[in-house]
DNA sequence: TTATAATTGGAAATAGTTCTCAATAAGAGG
DNA sequence: CCTCTTATTGAGAACTATTTCCAATTATAA
């Protein structure tokens, strides 16, 4: 399996590391059309999934929506059950957790997916 | 709204709690169906909702797939990616990490859902 | 330049979940 | 125990996000 470097998939690359927002499938396919290039939308969410594969990008979800995020570092969310909205955080993770899941249960970590529920600054303040 | 105690709301309830595994909905309406209780899917769905909404139970969703989890306890996922399994282990969480939470972002975290994604024991064997 | 097979677009298919709506029944109050 | 209100149910239709299908295209290696 030879991978190939297609407009597409550069394109679909471009529309969402510029951004630095979580993004449905439909929102990157809406910043393409915008910018006035032709992407398929079944073209979009291949390449979205191969990305997230890949590592380039992240894929998550929140409240059985799906979520690309052009930042490929693991960091943490808080998720907002007020607003709706979500947050970036620098990842509480430390190397001791994984070290220690990988002592106690012999699980070794490659990456993590960490969402805190609760109320934001803003919404608290309501 | 008064809730209501109904025969299927039970029914679905004691289907899951007495398990102690991440089941589809699909496969508490199996338990069901083989338990000889009838509760339509659209009733399993609706009560699975009512469920974790209240604490009850817990929903998660990992790989697009959405799992329901007859354990209300916040605790952590374990999942390899190999097998494709999952493991609880007791919550990693801090309540020193709360508080950073809520001292850095304002953010006051009411629950939290962590997934640690990598390999376990058994296909680390292989 | 040619050959190979990865990739694409667009429509159709799929899957999981929610919605619709008339019928049922739980719980409150008399 | 009866009556009333309305939350809940069942069954199928509707919905929606995503994947699949397949013929046409095109990136890459030789």
């Amino acid at each position: 399996m030879i991978y190939r470097n297609t407009r597409q998939r550069k394109e679909v690359y471009e529309a969402i590391k510029g951004v630095n927002k979580h993004l449905t499938a439909e929102q990157v396919m809406a910043i393409l059309k915008e910018d006035n290039k032709k992407v398929g939308l079944a073209t979009v969410y291949r390449n979205l999934n191969y990305l997230s594969e890949n590592k380039l990008i992240r894929k998550f979800e929140e409240n059985g929506v799906v979520f690309y995020d052009g930042n490929p570092e693991p960091h943490d969310h808080l998720h907002c059950v007020v607003c709706n909205k979500h947050f970036d955080i620098p990842s509480l993770v430390k190397d001791k957790d994984l070290s220690r899941i990988e002592n106690e249960w012999g699980f070794k970590v490659e990456d993590h997916f960490m969402t805190y529920e609760g109320v934001c600054e803003n919404c608290r303040k309501k």
